[in-house]
DNA sequence: TTGTAGGCGTTATCAC
DNA sequence: GTGATAACGCCTACAA
């Protein structure tokens, strides 16, 4: 490795030399500037970045903890915080966090001991204490730990109201949504509550189903949908809180022989690439991803640098009505 | 920040010891250790992983350059890498080249500069030249760069025979044959080396269509696809390079009122998710990625620590036949 | 305009 | 068993 010393040595300066002509930092006069360049050059030197880092005490890196990035919500995320991270001087450290708590938090430790500018959260399986005592920059994405923590989410609540009257318009009379588990205190859990409020509203029949704590596991979809079209024959509208689980609804109801959109409609959430290679394409509540993945690098230069920044961002989703309602 | 020498100062030894302690090297009496252990756990103390990594010029991150993680394909990669690297004490440093030349190349220095451990490298955009001389483990996906850089493929000319074969034992009189671009020097290609040699075999009509060299833009896809049916209406198969080819395939199919697998059959590549979350599910063929995850990791780590490995990496494939063929 | 020296937090080497 | 001390590669006062 080939270190500033060596191409001090060679170029017959010092290392302060070298470095000043590295960062343009003082006055350096044209020539040495020009030959310590050649030098490096023909050295083919790179700055050492870790002693760097040790130096700066920060890595300009941003950790980036989902719950699984093959995922198509969170690889989505992932590349637009790469993207803007990328932009800013800064490299993304991808954590799947796959939904276990121990590896979650030692992801965290491990962050820190890596000095890393901050934390974009977007995977929830601790208590929300080990997340207050982070002390390093942090933004949480679609949850809220507390007052002093910033997070961005869509506008969950308005996304379910834009479901939900999409489907009472268009003549809805008996309408499920499939959502995942309250207990879990995510903002997505307002889509339900909006579906609830504007149900109620409207005086028709509802029924809400919530899946299994786990995500990921698909399997399970298929018998919820199947276990829903029977009990529940005469429902003629699915509003279900992401895509894969409207996909698999839309499929449900073409095996059981159920026409989309006419017999029963069907609207997902996210707006995953995904929807679209498909026909039916699906109906979907778009979420500003880009936006999410650019405010989250956002936020975590702001705190670093102790920049004025905003606490609550709720940024607007968009109906994108397709061929399944 | 707490260090190490607070630690010290506090527990009334060196950092030489704490320094023991932490590493669990050489002799240390029982209540000095346990003692230290308490003062850390008092003070909070975690060691910086930067200074250590300046000392043992080596991160223990791993590069990981993808073409863009939100493809389904290297979303899954990413998964599987990050799950492999974690188990092997080891971080993934996420870069997305977006098929800019300038950025991978960008990408590539900065990961030498942080001394990462070695680059699994999906993105194949340099010239050869660039990735013959990085000096830095290495391990490609998909690509051969030269006798000495190992890389990892599954096989694509086996992929190419198995999807071919089926359609044909299906009956399928006149087959199209949508792949990448074939300029670019990828593996990958001899999917469509195979079809044409079992085609050639059988004596079969057929129809070979080279997408755009930009693998993200979606929107040629549905042209593509409506061409080659006015183009060649009698085609009675596709078999598609990659599975959102095929999605796209299937739904023009669809619109051009033809019924899959009846009128026309499909078969895809990669077995990416999404093909099941719909209806009809997409036959495809499999590659392996979780395997190839976690080769890359291993061949990275093999050529860190010396050790001897293998430079032709080429992994089974599986028909995966499911309702459209 | 350039150089010297000290330190970032850790570990390895050698003494005691 | 334990402790000084010198690195690792870089940057930044301060001095010249």
């Amino acid at each position: 490795m080939v270190t500033i010393h060596d191409v001090a040595l060679k170029a017959g300066v010092s290392v302060t030399t070298v470095s000043r002509v590295l960062n343009n930092r003082g006055y350096i006069s044209e020539s040495t500037r020009s030959k310590v360049y050649r030098i490096m050059e023909e050295l083919n030197y790179h700055p050492n970045e870790i002693a760097r880092s040790l130096l700066r005490k920060r890595s300009n890196i941003i950790g980036l903890i989902v719950p699984d990035v093959s995922h198509p919500f969170f690889a989505e995320l992932a590349n637009h915080v790469e993207y803007y991270a990328y932009q800013d001087g800064c490299k993304v450290l991808l954590c799947n966090s796959h939904l276990d708590p121990v590896k979650e938090k030692e992801y965290i430790e491990m962050l820190k001991r890596n000095m890393v500018d901050g934390i974009v959260m977007g995977s929830h399986t601790l208590q929300v204490d080990d997340y207050r005592n982070l002390h390093s920059p942090i933004v949480t994405i679609d949850r809220q730990i507390d007052e002093e923590i910033p997070y961005i989410s869509s506008d969950n609540y308005r996304g379910g109201e834009l479901a939900t009257e999409l489907l009472i318009a268009k003549g809805c009379k008996k309408i499920a949504h499939i959502c995942g588990n309250l207990e879990l205190k995510l903002l997505a859990n307002k889509r339900s509550s909006a579906f609830r409020d504007v149900m109620s509203r409207h005086d028709i029949e509802y029924v809400i189903i919530q899946t299994d704590m786990n995500v990921f596991d698909h399997a399970q979809y298929g018998s919820i949908i199947e276990r829903l079209l029977r009990e529940h024959p005469d429902v003629d509208g699915i509003f279900a809180t992401s895509d894969i689980i409207a996909a698999f609804a839309l499929k449900g109801c073409i095996k059981a022989g159920k026409k989309v959109p006419e017999d029963i409609r069907i609207i997902g959430y996210d707006d995953i690439g995904a929807v679209s290679w498909f026909e039916p394409e699906l109906s979907s509540i778009k979420q500003p991803i880009s936006e999410i993945g650019r405010l989250s690098v956002e936020l975590i230069r702001k705190q670093r640098d102790g920049e004025p920044f905003i606490r609550e961002n709720i940024l607007p989703v968009e109906l994108m009505e397709r061929s399944t309602t």
